[in-house]
DNA sequence: TTTCGTACCTTGTATTGCAAAGTATTGAAA
DNA sequence: TTTCAATACTTTGCAATACAAGGTACGAAA
């Protein structure tokens, strides 16, 4: 993928990675290893320094909780899982973007 | 719109804004006024302060072209027109922006 | 001349995603 | 025991974005 490809896909995730985020925590709870997965698995590849960083904000805005948890293999795991106000923001967020959809829809056709 | 919601909506649309603009200079040359209506009928709300440097940084990437125009009423009017080379990266937009539409839909799904 | 409406442009700010580097814990190899 | 690699979490500095607010310029009407 050239670089200026790549920077438009940049862009555009820009606002909307939070929206995944919580899309992801809503299926299940998950540590910041897990969520990278998922990320990878729908193309919208991020690291570590973009996702921690999210994660906090997100958990000081009281959309997510954490807990910690041992793991066999390593330092114990920090897994994050969605608040009743988180999903409120994940409904909000579901309509934002299906208007966006649609807005775009609209200007392309 | 709580301010919140609109928070939401603010972020979402980072990265978008270039590609709805090449989406409408596509259809037809317009000048400013013509792209914030357009927008606006699309619910992609923004402001002069936005749009100006946005299209300013796309014609000195070569995706634009303007030329003036006089008007009956009021100052001349820049109207600005896509290029080719514009619409090559409108082709790389249209398919970074259905990967997101698709990498969302599997997340949520 | 002054005022109003239209159009274009600039500056400063908050927020974002990212690269890069740092800290800390664990278990296994030397 | 000591060292090292792997895993996980965190912080810092940077470039890019959207926006609010203000400024400049032109022409027509009062």
């Amino acid at each position: 993928m050239e670089i200026l490809a790549e920077n438009v896909r940049s862009q555009m995730r820009k606002g909307v990675l939070e929206y995944c985020i919580l899309c992801i925590l809503a299926k299940k709870e998950a540590y910041a290893s897990n969520i990278i997965d998922e990320l990878k698995n729908a193309n919208m590849i991020v690291v570590e320094g973009t996702l921690y960083p999210l994660l906090i904000r997100q958990k000081n805005q009281g959309l997510l909780s954490y807990r910690w948890e041992e793991s066999t293999q390593g330092p114990p795991r920090k897994y994050y899982c969605i608040t009743q106000k988180g999903r409120d923001q994940l409904a909000e967020m579901d309509s934002a973007w299906q208007e966006m959809v649609n807005a775009i829809e609209a200007l392309r056709k």
